[in-house]
DNA sequence: GAGATTACCTTGGTCGACCAAGGAATGGTT
DNA sequence: AACCATTCCTTGGTCGACCAAGGTAATCTC
């Protein structure tokens, strides 16, 4: 019983020694997370989808919307993504015709971007949409644990920020 | 004052009409999920970056370290990706070294993927990883919030699986 | 057994998202 | 005025993730 040869062989020969089983390990938060995100944005895809839209594009336009015409870098803080992905998707939301992009006059680095007057009839369908797949997502859940769960969330998404030093300031 | 020329000049001069504040009414869960998810994702990424992997890949390594080899269309349900996904993702971990293709000789149109040897060294470094950043991401919260978190986390998933058809049967 | 159906995987394409590097304009220092 | 640092955006690359379509092998049906 000393040798660790025989190692009871196991029926699927799990390669890597003996370790732990695991699936039970692996932080079931960490995975809860994804898997409910991942959920989520291919609902929304398949919902956005005949507006149009690709998933993640939505957050722009609302963005958008509300608030006029920004600079880019505005745009980007607000959505908090990298500058490329931003550029690259406003090169698509251009060439779609859902957003007009011109040169600051007062600043000739930056970019204007501006929701276009065509865009404006998706207003309603998208905001139909996210309220639907709120509801959806949230059905069952009461009032309270609704409030609760975002509460745990942004917790969570607070403790995330922190000492990575990814994040904006949590106070502005 | 019939003609609506003169719109009192709004200052930002929000494009589409009017409408409601936008910021708001975009679902709340929604975004916090999505912006907690994309967080953890690139936190996972710069710590799994030292041992070589892609974020989403941990998963699929994950399985096979405890599975042992596992036919290719095992590991697309147990990870709920779609099969081209699995395909070119493994393909990358073939390349670099992770994993092993082989056609099963039971059945000739699947395949059989386990992990190298080599992989296997990875195996205490990711799940370190992942308990950290279960831990970071965790923090301050009692244990009795943290199931809780996972139970709202549960139902919502459930409900973004029903109706659209999406997800396998949550029983088994 | 022949034919249709299903299961398994691949390829090609598009997008979002990231990093790394770089070009241009602005702003501050000396 | 000259220089350096910062800000703003872009390009090029890689990956994960999806859909659509296809090709081969098993299986079911008649």
């Amino acid at each position: 019983m000393s040798a660790s040869q025989e190692v009871a062989a196991p029926q699927a020969d799990p390669v890597c020694t003996d370790k732990l089983p695991s699936a039970a390990r692996g932080g079931p938060v960490g995975h809860a997370i994804s898997r409910v995100a991942r959920l989520h944005r291919t609902t929304a895809a398949k919902l956005l989808r005949g507006a149009g839209l690709y998933p993640g594009q939505e957050f722009v336009m609302m963005h958008l919307w509300d608030r006029g015409p920004v600079r880019q870098s505005d745009l980007i803080k607000a959505v908090e993504l990298d500058p490329s992905t931003i550029t690259k998707m406003l090169q698509r939301l251009e060439q779609s015709g859902h957003v007009t992009r011109s040169p600051d006059p007062k600043d000739r680095r930056a970019v204007l971007v501006e929701a276009t007057e065509k865009s404006c009839g998706l207003l309603d369908e998208v905001t139909l949409v996210w309220a639907g797949l709120e509801e959806h997502a949230l059905a069952g859940l009461s009032q309270a644990e609704r409030t609760q769960l975002v509460a745990l969330l942004s917790r969570v998404e607070a403790n995330l920020c922190t000492e990575t030093g990814g994040c904006p300031a949590p106070g502005s």
